[in-house]
DNA sequence: TTATATAAGACAAAAAATATCCGATATGTC
DNA sequence: GACATATCGGATATTTTTTGTCTTATATAA
């Protein structure tokens, strides 16, 4: 019962974008770098991101992600369900057929109860919020300034 | 994100002993039927209820199992970490270094803040309390009726 | 035209979940 | 005590999910 590692790379994916501010191209080695992500992995979950129009791929040299949507609108609900779907917890509720007990079974109503809260609760934090802080990962502006430095 | 078929059949095995009365055994193959449980499956599930004392596994010819904790004691939340460990949503909160960001980093806030809602959701609720709903699973009750039916 | 970077799907490896099997052990019954 | 029954506890097998990589194709900048 956790979050798959798709689903924290696409947070974190999402938040690095956000960082360097929507809109603005990074390149999907920058984002691995930022937000360490097997590379490869990223281009799988990005192609996700972008279906749901979270995100928009750039092709070709000079290519990589920008974020489409403002941060301040963008949830950590709307990314992680991007990612692993929609949020059910136990099976029952997602399935009902999967349990012969009725479906307004006691079990199953506590486990509704506790989805409805998790999602609430993703669904309060937006990216905008996230940003914030900046604990999370390391920012695109760090490694630029940290190139410059390595370059000069 | 969602629980594991052993924690629910866990919760159902709990259930079935809790409505048969605490302390009263039940054989495995009752409360399979009862649960809609592989039999074999539900012997490992009841190993592991056993260790953490929540259950007695009386071995031999009319055997099966019993319940230790009286219903009213006895949550969710014990029931299911038993089976599939201390429930942490993200791997951030199990395992902080598997993140190179700050642990106090503002994601892993959320999580934080999830986790607990999720975990004090579970342990307010009593199998008494679940056992007051009929809904969900056969009791070994009907079963018995349906069998005592059947033999006459 | 060439170099670079991503697309998209196929493929591979690893991990976790689910399920089954078997020799050992315990218990009730004859 | 011998035997039948039922679980133990570990080993093993199967399936599914997750994670990661590779390859060919395509798009773009210079």
């Amino acid at each position: 019962m956790r979050l798959t590692r798709a689903g924290e790379y696409a947070v974190r994916c999402v938040l690095c974008l956000a960082k360097k501010g929507q809109g603005e191209l990074v390149s999907r080695q920058d984002v691995a770098a930022c937000g360490d992500i097997p590379s490869h992995f990223l281009a799988k979950i990005a192609q996700q991101l972008s279906r749901a129009t979270i995100i928009e791929i750039q092709q070709g040299a000079k290519g990589g992600y920008r974020l489409l949507v403002p941060p301040e609108k963008l949830t950590l609900l709307d990314v992680i369900e991007t990612i692993i779907g929609e949020i059910f917890l136990n099976d029952c509720v997602l399935r009902p057929e999967s349990c012969n007990a009725s479906s307004n079974c006691a079990v199953n109503s506590v486990w509704i109860k506790a989805r409805t809260q998790l999602r609430d609760t993703l669904r309060e934090v937006t990216f905008a919020k996230l940003m914030e802080d900046d604990s999370c990962c390391i920012m695109p502006g760090e490694i630029s300034s940290m190139e410059i430095k390595a370059a000069s």
